[in-house]
Parts: C-alpha cells; structure tokens; sequence
DNA sequence: GCCAACTCGTTGACTTGTCAACAATCGCCG
DNA sequence: CGGCGATTGTTGACAAGTCAACGAGTTGGC
C-alpha cells in the first residue's frame, strides 16, 4: 500500500461525462444558497426555511388550511417531519390544528392571523434574498431556461408516481 | 362566510414575481432528486450523499489526501460535519486520518484502498442515477445553460473566496 | 353488517448536522 | 525569544429530520 504513485488511478474514479459540470453547479448552488437564505430568515424573523415553506403553501390554499399528508407533500417532508414542523409552528401561534370536517383521522394546519403576519414579514426578507442571490443573477432568458429545464426534471419525481416502473406513461395525452 | 374572501388573500401573501417559478423548480427539482439518489445510494451500499461526495472530493485531490478543513469547504459542510462524516469513514476503513505534516494542527482525510473500491462501486449506482433523474431529462442545449446559470448563482457565494488554497502543498512536486 | 386491508397523524428511537467552547498550534509583531 | 490573537479539529449539547410501529378511522368485498 506504499505505492499510491499511480498517479491517474483519481482520474479515473468518475468519467468526467458531458453534463456532469451542470449537476455539479446545480449542488453547489442549492446548497451555497439556501444556507444563506436559511441563515437570513433564522436571524431576521426565527424562521426556518422549512417553516417558511410550510407557512406559505398553508397560505396558498384555499380557505389557508392544508391537511398534513398534502402538507407533507407540498414541503417534501415525511409525515413525521411534518408533525414535527407543525409543532413548532403551533407552539408560536402561527398555525392551528383542527381536525378534519370529513375524515375523523385527519388533521388540518391553519394558517391564524399572527401566522400570516409573521409570513407577510418574513417574505420580505426572504424574497429580497432570492432576488438578491438568484433572481438577480440570472436574465430573463436564462430564468425561463431553468425554470422549463428544472420543471422537466421535478415532474416525472412528483410523489405517487411509480419511478421503479417508467413504463406505462400516463393516459395525460 | 366567516373566511375574509379566500382567494384573493392569498394571493396577496407573495407577489408572483417573473422568475419565482424557476425559483420554485429549483427547490422542488433539488429535494426530490437528491432524496432519490440518497435512498438508492444508501439501498445499494450503505453510502449517504454526503459520504458520497467526501469520498470523491478527496479522490480528485492530488495524493488522494485533504485537509479537514479544505474537504468541509468542497462538501459543503461545517467543521465538526466534517469532523463526523470523516469518522464515519474511517470506522468502515474508507478512510484515514493522517497528522499534516507541515502543520501540526491538521488533519488530512486520506483515502485507502479500500475507500476507492468503495467509491467506484458506488459510482456506476450514482452515475447511473444522475443520468436517469438529471441528465436524461434534458439535452445539451440545456445542460449548457444549466451550468452556466448555476455557475453565475454559485460562484459569488464562495466561502472566503479562496479558490486557490490548498492543504499541505503536495510533497510530490 | 363485518372484517381485512389500508390510510392518517403521532410517537420513540435513532441519525446527521449545527453551534459554542476548548486545547493545541501557528504566525507575527515587538 | 515571547506573547497575543487567529486558526484547526474535536467535543458536548442541541435541532431537525427519518423510519418503524402504533391506535384510530376508513373503505370495499362479501
């Protein structure tokens, strides 16, 4: 094990393929990114970028209450993530628990007036610091460009999609 | 009835700015493709992303060896992340720990034998993913753009700005 | 009507990462 | 040389998420 001289065995470890450099920015800039943006919102307002999420796909719906489970889905949490998320969220009054109307197991997070309040505040920061570190960067062209190209690949990911069989396409057309 | 006009309010909650839906796919695009190429990596050999990334970044650097320090800037991870995922390696024999030698203070993660079969086996799952989830979904028109956008969002948000540090300058030269 | 299979949200146990504090070391100015 | 401030990697305490298992509730076949 002395004889690490053969020098281009790292070379070889991954094929520097086509398009493996867009993978690699694409890393590195959601990563540089939303830890900057995490750390904004956590000094400027106590929010998590998670929590910020959430609150505002609770806004989004109708009537400002989201079951769990959708929840879940929406942020791209496990259930538990969610339960847990909701928790703190109810702990500072943002959000109320009610159960559901029409499925006693349910449970829905409501959005309360100090919940959006505090996203209203929030969003301020929080969007000066996506323009300012992404939007900002980027032309209109390039903005559609990721925006169709990203969309491209979120799609065929949506959860419920069965991904261990790409076969049968779905009847859309 | 007693709701104040759902629709509209919600609206309200975040002006829908041009270039917030490359925004959102971006979000949405990265957490589904990573939660999936983590479950695959770790479903097939036990390795986490993060583990993933820590083994090639140290194969790429010459002698196969990082400082500490250096490899938490490239994973994107704080110091003691690092001081953990590099434990985790060299409890399983991926890796070792190695005194610097030009400063007594460091440590250098340097990669074994055993660390780079484990790499390349590794490899062919994740490549494989990466093309199946990322790359086949777009052609190189758009990988281009990919990288190119992404560049421009990552490149001023590199820690420090010092591109060009190394650890223990290679005693090989 | 009834029961089996499933779904929903929560919980306990665990993993993985962060931050603050620490000892050891470096570097540099005097 | 000596000392003081910065830097390095590790550690303890904590934060936030996952999975497996659970009770409660729903649903559909019979």
């Amino acid at each position: 094990m002395e004889s690490p001289t053969a020098a281009p065995a790292a070379a070889a470890v991954v094929a520097d393929e086509p398009g493996i450099g867009a993978w690699r920015n694409f890393l590195t800039a959601h990563a540089r990114v939303t830890r900057r943006l995490d750390e904004e919102l956590q000094a400027a307002h106590g929010l998590s970028l998670a929590e910020y999420d959430a609150l505002l796909q609770i806004a989004h719906a109708p009537d400002r209450r989201v079951r769990m489970n959708v929840l879940a889905e929406r942020v791209i949490l496990s259930r538990s993530g969610i339960t847990r998320l909701v928790d703190r969220l109810e702990a500072d009054g943002s959000v109320q628990r009610i159960a559901c109307a029409t499925d006693a197991r349910g449970q829905e997070a409501v959005l309360t007036e100090a919940g959006l309040d505090r996203l209203r505040t929030a969003a301020t920061t929080h969007l000066d610091g996506v323009r300012r570190l992404f939007l900002g960067r980027l032309d209109a062209t390039a903005l559609d460009g990721l925006e169709a190209s990203l969309g491209r690949v979120a799609e065929p990911l949506a959860s419920g999609t069965r991904t261990t069989h790409e076969g049968c396409p779905p009847v859309d057309a």
